[in-house]
RNA sequence: GGGCCCGUGGCUCAGCAUGGAUAGAGCGACGGCCUUCUAAGCCGUAGGUCGCGGGUUCAAAUCCCGCCGGGUCCGCCA
C-alpha cells in the first residue's frame, strides 16, 4: 500500500524518486525544491510552493505542507481505510510485493568437522532470513548448503576418527569434532602425518573408493548433528550440495576448459590465473602441480551450475572470505558469466578473542539454544494459566526467537562480541517483545470473540494521531520488504517489526478496545486485527513463532 | 607493509548507498504506573565534540583526503 501512496507522490511531482524520502515530519517528504532553488538562484520555499501548486490530487494523498523548503505528503484517508481493508481481506497473504524470478541462496555452508558454532548461525540467520523475506516477495527460492567435503580439514577430521574412533553416545557432530581436535593435537605433535592426510586428499578426489566410503561417513556423521541444530532454530535448507560433485559431474572440467579456452590459464606446473590487472597481488591457482583441485576451482564449477539454473544467486559469506569471494566474482565475469551476490558479515568473536573449531575453542548452537532455553523456562514457569506442555512449547518459541532477533537484528557488516548476559535478556528491543504484542493482540480479539464479535469496521475518521501513526507504518510491509530484496539487509526487516510493535503498545496504552462503544469498538478491532496479522506475517519471515498466548 | 570492514550518550545498536528540518531506540541509572483488554508492558528525568584533523557545500553523522583505535584477509588451506 505505502509502496503506492509513494508512487503517486514520485509521479504527482514528476521527480526522481531519490528525493523522496521518509520522515519524521511527514509520511513522505521530498527535498528537490533545494536542489533546484540552487540551480535558479531562488528561495526553496517559494520553488516548493510553486511545485505544489501544480500537483494535481490523487487518492492517497490526502494533504501537503510545505515548511522551509520541504515538501510533506501525508496520506488520505482512503488510504488508511484501503490498507486495513487490505491487511483483513489477504490475512496470510499481506505483504507481499509480487516480484517475480528464480533464487537461489546458498548460506551457513559450514565445514562438516564439527558442531555450528555461533559465528555460524550468524550465516544460517541471515540466510534463512533472506531467504523468508525473498519468498514473501514473490520469489521463487530454493535454499543450500554448500558441503565442503573436499578440504584438508575433512581429512584430518577422518583420520582422526579412524585412528581414535568416536564417542557414539554423543550428538555425532559433537562426537566428530572430538576426533578432530584430537587429530590436529596429534599433527601438532607429530608432522610427519601430514603426508598420510595429502595422501588421502588425492585419494578422494581420484574417487578412490575406501577413502569415498570413510569422507562420506564422516561428513554425513557431522551433517546429521548440524541439521539438528539448524532445525532447532527453525532453519531447513532444500539441498546438501557436496563439492566433490562438481569434480565428477564434469563441471570442474568444463570450468578449467573454459578458462583455457579464454587463454586465462598460465599452466607453469600448477595453473594459475593472472588477477593482476585487476588489483589482485596474487595469482590464482586452481589446479595444483599434482594434478588435483582446489576450493576455488570447485566454486567456480559450483556457480556455472548456479548460472545454468537460476536468475539470481546470493551466498551469506563470513567477511574473512571477502578476497575469496570478489576473485571468484571477477573471474566469472572474465568468463562472461554472472558472479553471485555475496552478503558478507563480519565476525562474532568471545571476550577472550575468536572461535577456533581446530582447538576446540568456541561456543557451540547446541550450548547457547539450551541455556537460552533454560532462562526462558525460568520466566514462562510464573505463568500460572499455562500448562506445562504449553509452558515448554513458549520458552522454545521465546529462546529461539530471542536468539534469531539478537543475531538478525545487528546489520551483517558489524563485529559482534558474544555476551552472555545480553542473550539471555527478554526485554525490549528483542522478540519477545514482539512476540508478546501479537498475544496482546490475540487475547484482545479472544475475549471480543468471547464476548460476541461484532463486525470489525475501521473508520478513518474515527483515529487519533496514534492510531493513524500504527497503520501507516502497517502499510509499509511490502515497501519494506523491497527493500530488504533489493539491498539485502535483513536486519532492516527486524527494526520495521520492532517499529510495529511499538507503535501498538503505544496505542495499546490509551486505546482501551473491549470497553469503547459500538462503532469505536469495531473501529479498534479492526486495527487490533490487523496489527495482528502483520505482526505474525512478520514473525514468520524471521523464523519466529508468533505465539497467542506467552 | 597493502586491501577490506567497523568506530554514534556508561553499554549495545539504528540512521550513512541517493547530504537537508530538533541525531533516534534499547540496556543500565533515577522517579512514577497493576481492584481497568497479558507489567516479557507503559510514562517521565538525566546522559551525545556522531574516533580525531582538514576539505567540498547554502547545508556533513552522511561525500572527499589524512591520521588514530579495533577486526579481518593477503598458501599449490578451506
Amino acid at each position: 500500500m505505502f509502496l503506492k501512496f509513494r508512487e503517486e507522490v514520485i509521479k504527482s511531482l514528476k521527480v526522481d524518486e531519490r528525493f523522496v524520502k521518509e520522515s519524521d515530519h511527514a509520511d513522505l517528504a521530498c527535498t528537490v525544491a533545494f536542489k533546484i532553488a540552487k540551480e535558479q538562484k531562488r528561495d526553496p520555499q517559494e520553488v516548493a510552493e510553486e511545485l505544489v501548486s501544480e500537483i494535481e490530487p490523487t487518492e492517497y494523498i490526502g494533504s501537503i505542507e510545505v515548511v522551509n523548503g520541504y515538501i510533506n505528503f501525508f496520506v488520505s484517508e482512503e488510504f488508511l481505510e484501503d490498507t486495513i481493508n487490505l491487511i483483513l481481506d489477504q490475512d496470510y497473504d499481506y505483504g507481499s510485493p509480487n516480484m517475480k524470478g528464480e533464487v537461489l541462496v546458498e548460506h551457513t555452508s559450514a565445514n562438516p568437522d564439527g558442531p555450528l558454532h555461533i559465528g555460524h548461525i550468524r550465516n544460517s540467520i541471515i540466510g534463512d532470513t533472506l531467504a523468508r523475506i525473498m519468498k514473501k516477495a514473490g520469489l521463487n527460492v530454493r535454499t543450500q548448503y554448500y558441503v565442503n567435503d573436499m578440504g584438508r580439514q575433512i581429512a584430518i577430521t577422518a583420520l582422526g576418527f579412524v585412528r581414535f574412533g568416536i564417542d557414539e553416545s554423543k550428538k555425532p557432530d559433537h562426537a566428530i569434532v572430538e576426533a578432530y581436535i584430537r587429530m590436529n593435537e596429534e599433527l601438532e605433535r607429530n608432522p610427519d602425518i601430514e603426508e598420510e592426510v595429502e595422501d588421502l586428499m588425492i585419494r578422494y578426489e581420484r574417487g578412490d573408493r575406501e577413502a569415498t566410503e570413510l569422507f562420506r561417513r564422516v561428513v554425513e556423521l557431522a551433517l546429521e548433528g548440524i541439521k539438528e541444530t539448524l532445525q532447532k532454530l527453525n532453519i531447513q535448507h532444500d539441498e546438501f550440495v557436496w563439492e566433490s560433485e562438481f569434480v565428477r559431474n564434469g563441471y570442474v572440467d568444463r570450468i578449467l576448459s573454459m578458462l583455457d579456452e579464454r587463454g586465462l590459464l598460465k599452466k607453469d606446473g600448477a595453473w594459475m590465473i593472472d588477477l593482476s590487472g585487476l588489483g589482485y597481488e596474487k595469482p590464482v591457482v586452481v589446479r595444483r602441480e599434482n594434478g588435483t583441485t582446489l576450493y576455488i576451482t570447485r566454486d567456480l564449477a559450483y556457480h556455472l551450475w548456479k548460472n545454468e539454473n537460476f536468475e539470481r544467486f546470493v551466498n551469506v559469506l563470513g567477511a574473512d572470505h571477502k578476497l575469496v569471494g570478489r576473485q571468484l566474482q571477477d573471474i566469472l565475469r572474465l568468463l562472461g558469466l554472472k558472479p553471485p551476490e555475496i552478503v558478507f558479515f563480519e565476525f562474532v568473536s568471545l571476550p577472550e578473542g575468536s572461535m577456533s573449531t581446530r582447538r576446540g575453542k568456541f561456543i557451540s548452537a547446541d550450548e547457547l539454544i539450551d541455556r537460552v532455553y533454560a532462562e526462558a523456562r525460568k520466566i514462562v514457569e510464573n505463568r500460572k494459566e499455562l500448562s506445562d506442555e504449553d509452558k515448554d512449547y513458549v520458552a522454545r518459541a521465546v529462546a529461539v526467537g530471542a536468539l534469531r532477533f539478537d543475531f538478525v537484528k545487528i546489520a551483517p557488516e558489524k563485529q559482534m562480541v558474544f555476551d552472555w548476559r545480553k542473550a539471555l535478556d527478554f526485554e525490549r528491543q528483542t522478540a519477545a517483545y514482539i512476540q508478546y504484542s501479537h498475544a496482546r493482540c490475540c487475547s484482545i480479539l479472544r475475549k471480543a470473540v468471547e464476548k460476541g464479535m461484532p463486525d470489525l469496521d475501521f473508520r478513518a475518521e474515527l483515529c487519533t494521531k496514534k492510531e493513524r501513526d500504527l497503520v501507516v507504518l502497517l502499510s509499509k510491509f511490502s515497501y519494506v520488504i523491497t527493500k530488504v530484496v533489493n539491498e539485502l539487509k535483513p536486519n532492516v526487516f527486524a527494526e520495521y517489526l520492532l517499529k510495529v510493535a511499538n507503535a501498538f503498545n503505544d496505542f495499546y496504552r490509551d486505546h482501551p478496545v473491549l470497553k469503547a462503544e459500538s462503532e469505536l469498538r469495531m473501529h479498534r478491532l479492526a486495527i487490533v486485527d490487523a496489527t495482528r496479522i502483520v505482526l505474525r506475517n512478520g514473525l514468520e519471515l524471521l523464523g519466529i513463532e508468533p505465539l497467542e498466548r506467552m
